[in-house]
RNA sequence: CGGGGUGUGGCGCAGCCUGGUAGCGCGCUCCGUUCGGGUCGGAGAGGCCCCCAGUUCGAAUCUGGGCACCCCGACCA
């Protein structure tokens, strides 16, 4: 395939967009790949659609490779669907209404609309099935960010798997995370699997697919010897081990006049900030106030103390605090406190200072069992510094992007859909399902995080726009063109630069739009025969007789 | 939804405080020049200054009200 930059919707910018901040924003926007057209509403211009349709390739072959069978459902859905399942409450759900007042929305994912139709599996001699396709997704998000990092609008891979019990589903659950392995891989993207939180979709087992990247919404934790990886808000870090003071036989109330930070209490009393703890007064979706205990210098994850209570929380108001524990915030402490207690794990051992609930006194030597009885869980935020779980080593914390995510969710959409089937016994049982999602948008974002310069995008041979970028410059016009010619020929997806302009311009915009492959055709080479061939990544040029030039680009793809 | 910020040719910005014919750089068109890392010079085209209302002889500029977009947070399959 050969395409003339003379004749392409070419639309590379010198500038980026003032209000970019991410990476891949910037980058895929100077290079005329995505333009905005509002709030997280992108179009793909040709040259990002040429990417996205690689990736959404990649990802189509795997997806046939597992038994996949590709289909496509619509974006117009009626409410009373999801009205069934309860998820036409969601907040972030577009809704519409047609000229008769029939009300519709844009779906955010398919379980619905498959499992109604998954409802024509009668029988477990149909069963397994893998359906998926390629989709518009809508969602209202809150705040959109970031260029294509998290948008409104945008296509999603979703594959759904029907199976007649939970070991089928674990079949069909691990024949995914096989072919997301094998999608990334080809994608050239670095991807870490996760244990995730199931968040509003619900279901079992759950796992996230993040890539690192300079800017996302996750944070990534992994441990340096490479046998850990967890989501922040799920990781069990090891926090080092305080420096305790002598024991006491039982808590010292001590005065502590205007210390309310944790920094001002380990100043003042002269101890480490591990040997105090921190009281998070959090209120519970009934209205019962429950006293989250972290070390002092650690942070309370949210979503873990959520997790381990079963249920939502916020922070209790000052209002609230007053009244449940007679102090202010700053002297907050689980002694004296009658309500219930959720104690970081890593309060088990040693004695502590706690907020004495009295404003303006501390107590020294607290000790967990002996002065309270506490529930345990482990609520704290992993922290730089923290330790593996699995082996001791050190973790390492950077944000990243998600990019694909697989849960089972059993039979939590059969069963309200009456999606069901008869077992050999002629029994009626639900369907028990698997939901696959990946964002090709979010693996091109990811790409353009993981691999750019101070020039341009770096793509890596698999998903690149064009495999080779021949410029041609003055007194190399002919050569040029029939060298991208010939390149076209051999299969190779060919951009020929064969605008009027000068070599600056153009080796600048072949550094942006990053093609694996750059052929330099001008005087200077022809001279002596040969053209200039570099690679985008490692940035030299190779001089190569133009009689050699196909057969050297061919053995640099097959080394790729 | 809370906090902060920005709306002026395609992109990046100045002008606004102190009202008086709308400017700069890049890009674009044409001419010349240059020609392997965004040449140089000249001549041009292109703007309901986000919208509405008000104040004023006169509003990009002042006042009020909207809207849009961005960033932080909350939220997030």
């Amino acid at each position: 395939m050969l395409a003339r930059a003379s004749q392409l919707f070419l639309t590379t910018l010198r500038d980026a967009p003032s209000d970019a901040e991410a990476v891949s924003h910037k980058l895929l926007v100077r290079g005329g790949f995505i333009r905005q057209l509002s709030a997280g509403i992108w179009t793909f211009l040709p040259l990002g659609w040429r990417v996205h349709q690689k990736i959404v390739q990649i990802i189509r072959e795997e997806m046939n490779a597992i038994g996949g069978q590709e289909m496509l459902m619509p974006v117009l859905t009626p409410v009373e669907l999801w009205e069934q399942t309860g998820r036409a409450e969601i907040a972030e759900i577009f809704h519409l209404e047609d000229r008769n007042g029939r009300r519709f929305i844009l779906p955010m994912t398919h379980e619905e609309t498959v499992t109604f139709h998954a409802k024509e599996i009668q029988s477990y001699k149909q069963l397994p099935q893998i359906l998926y396709h390629f989709a518009v997704k809508g969602r209202d998000e809150p705040r959109p960010r970031g260029g294509l990092l998290r948008v409104r609008e945008f296509i999603m891979k979703e594959a759904y798997s029907f199976d007649r019990d939970d070991e089928g589903l674990d079949i069909s659950f691990r024949k995914h995370a096989g072919a997301y392995d094998r999608i990334f891989e080809r994608c050239g993207v670095e991807v870490f699997q996760v244990q995730a939180e199931s968040g509003m979709m619900g279901g079992k087992e759950s796992m996230d697919y993040l890539a690192p990247s300079g800017s996302g919404e996750n944070t990534l934790v992994t441990c340096e010897r490479g046998d850990y990886a967890a989501d922040l808000e799920i990781a069990r870090g090891i926090p080092r081990a305080p420096e305790f003071p002598a024991s006491l036989g039982a808590p010292a109330e001590v005065e502590t006049p205007d210390v309310t930070t944790i920094e001002a209490l380990a100043a003042f009393l002269g101890v480490d900030a591990a040997a105090t703890s921190k009281a998070m007064p959090v209120v519970t979706s009934d209205g019962t106030v429950v006293l989250g205990l972290v070390r002092g210098d650690d942070r309370l994850e949210e979503a873990k103390l959520a997790a381990a209570l079963g249920a939502a929380v916020r922070p209790a108001t000052v209002d609230e605090i007053r009244a449940a524990f007679g102090a202010e915030p700053g002297s907050l402490g689980p002694i004296s406190f009658s309500g219930p207690v959720l104690a970081d794990e890593a309060l088990r051992e040693g004695q502590f200072v706690a907020g004495a609930n009295r404003t303006g006194w501390h107590l020294r030597g607290v000790e967990a069992g002996r002065d309270f009885e506490p529930r345990f869980a482990d609520i704290r935020e992993s922290r730089d510094g923290d330790t593996c779980p699995n082996c001791g080593g050190r973790l390492r914390f950077q944000t990243a992007i998600e990019v694909g995510h697989i849960f089972k969710f059993g039979s939590k959409y059969s069963e309200p859909l009456g999606a069901t089937f008869l077992d050999e016994d002629g029994k009626e049982r639900p369907l028990v399902g698997g939901s696959y999602g990946i964002g090709p948008g979010r693996i091109m974002a990811a790409l353009v995080e993981q691999r750019h310069d101070e020039n341009g995008i770096v793509w890596p041979a698999s998903v690149a726009p064009y495999h080779a970028h021949v410029v041609g410059l003055i007194g190399g016009e002919e050569i040029a063109a029939s060298t991208a010619s010939e390149l076209a020929a051999h299969g190779f997806d060919v951009l020929l630069d064969d605008r009027v302009g000068r070599a600056g311009e153009k080796f600048a915009d072949a550094d942006l739009l990053g093609c694996p492959v750059r052929v330099t055709v001008g005087k200077k080479s022809l001279e002596d025969n040969a053209v200039d061939v570099r690679s985008r990544a490692a940035g030299d040029d190779t001089r190569v007789p133009t009689s050699n030039t196909v057969n050297w680009v061919v053995t640099w793809m097959e080394e790729q």
